[in-house]
DNA sequence: GGCCCTCTTTAGGGCCTT
């Protein structure tokens, strides 16, 4: 199977040209290896995500190749929450080989724990902030067709973006300038060969024992739910250790908050706000993530919000998020 | 569709995501 996987940086210049095999994929391998029973690398079991075989059972070959069309694009050095942007970095061409990996076990730490334990609980939290685009509003009818992801601490490989294959007319370009053209071009992931490497990607940027909080604006109602809409159509599950966080919240606060001229909770409201010039299309899901990272810098630093902050006042699961929308849909019966 | 706010909870409207 080929498939086309976008990995960017957050802004040109393009300086370098890695491989997936050589350096992310390498870094999964090592991660896994050296932390056997903390964080090997894992898609979760079998079970869960309808494979076939044993915890032994490897994955199928298969290739994942960027291309320039797709905008994938692959970060060095982005940013960190309390710390500035200082750096923008490289543009990756790779062919990932996923064949041969095995099906690990993740030990995590429960993050109530781990706060109550350790004071500086952001050095073990990965922080990814991360954007959808789809052909519609509706999680039933409309289908992800790009996805963008950044980690915050920075580093090789710290961004992840590809386009998707809906398999369906893509109704609304004018919006995000994706067309059916693009996303059914040879080598562009459908979302069911897409949820494992996703998954993989994230387990590979997770610090041994920490968490990961995924953070995105309107996520609580829309990419979240989104998301678990695509995992559960194909038999998966979104990991139980994923943190969600939604800009909505904390905007709410600084739209409220004394002296704020804040008119709007909307990305665009933010972006003007903070005069955050806007870098590459909007609505296109690296340009959108790009925005949310500087948006979200700023404004924890405006509310004096910390990463254990959002951990423990805003975030929420996913099973949350899908136990709302069980109760919600038996009480409209 | 769902969250939040308010002129509220026995409800309705605005906003946000593509």
């Amino acid at each position: 199977m080929r498939a086309t996987m976008c990995f960017s940086h957050f802004q040109l210049p393009r300086c370098q040209i890695h491989t997936l095999y050589g350096s992310w994929w390498k870094k999964v391998n090592n991660l896994s290896k050296t932390h056997e029973n903390i964080s090997k690398v894992r898609l979760i079991g079998p079970s869960i995500y309808g494979l076939q075989g044993g915890h032994s059972r490897r994955w199928t070959q298969k290739f994942v190749s960027t291309n320039t069309e797709g905008k994938n694009v692959l970060s060095g050095k982005t940013t960190n929450i309390g710390h500035q942007i200082t750096d923008v970095s490289s543009m990756t061409h790779s062919n990932l080989d996923t064949s041969r990996i095995e099906i690990g076990e993740c030990k995590s730490v429960h993050i109530e724990q781990k706060i109550s334990e350790n004071k500086d609980v952001s050095k073990c939290i990965t922080v990814i902030v991360f954007d959808i685009e789809t052909t519609g509003f509706s999680r039933e009818n409309d289908r992800i067709i790009e996805i963008a992801l950044q980690d915050l601490s920075g580093g090789e490989n710290s961004t992840f973006q590809t386009l998707v294959n809906p398999d369906m007319i893509v109704t609304n370009p004018q919006i995000h300038g994706i067309s059916t053209y693009m996303v059914r071009k040879i080598g562009v992931p459908r979302m069911k060969e897409l949820i494992p490497i996703l998954v993989q990607y994230v387990r590979s940027r997770q610090k041994p024992g920490g968490q990961t909080l995924l953070i995105s604006h309107n996520g609580k109602t829309f990419d979240v739910p989104f998301l678990i809409s695509e995992f559960n159509r194909y038999s998966y599950e979104i990991p139980s250790d994923w943190y969600f966080v939604d800009t909505m919240s904390p905007a709410r606060e600084l739209m409220k908050a004394e002296g704020s001229t804040l008119s709007s909770k909307s990305l665009q409201a933010l972006r003007e706000y903070y005069e955050i010039p806007l870098i590459g299309q909007a609505h296109r899901a690296m340009a959108d993530v790009n925005v949310l990272a500087l948006v979200l810098q700023k404004m924890t630093r405006d509310l004096k919000l910390t990463v254990p902050c959002l951990l423990e006042s805003y975030s929420f699961t996913a099973s949350e998020i899908s136990n709302n929308l069980k109760k919600k849909k038996k009480n409209s019966r």
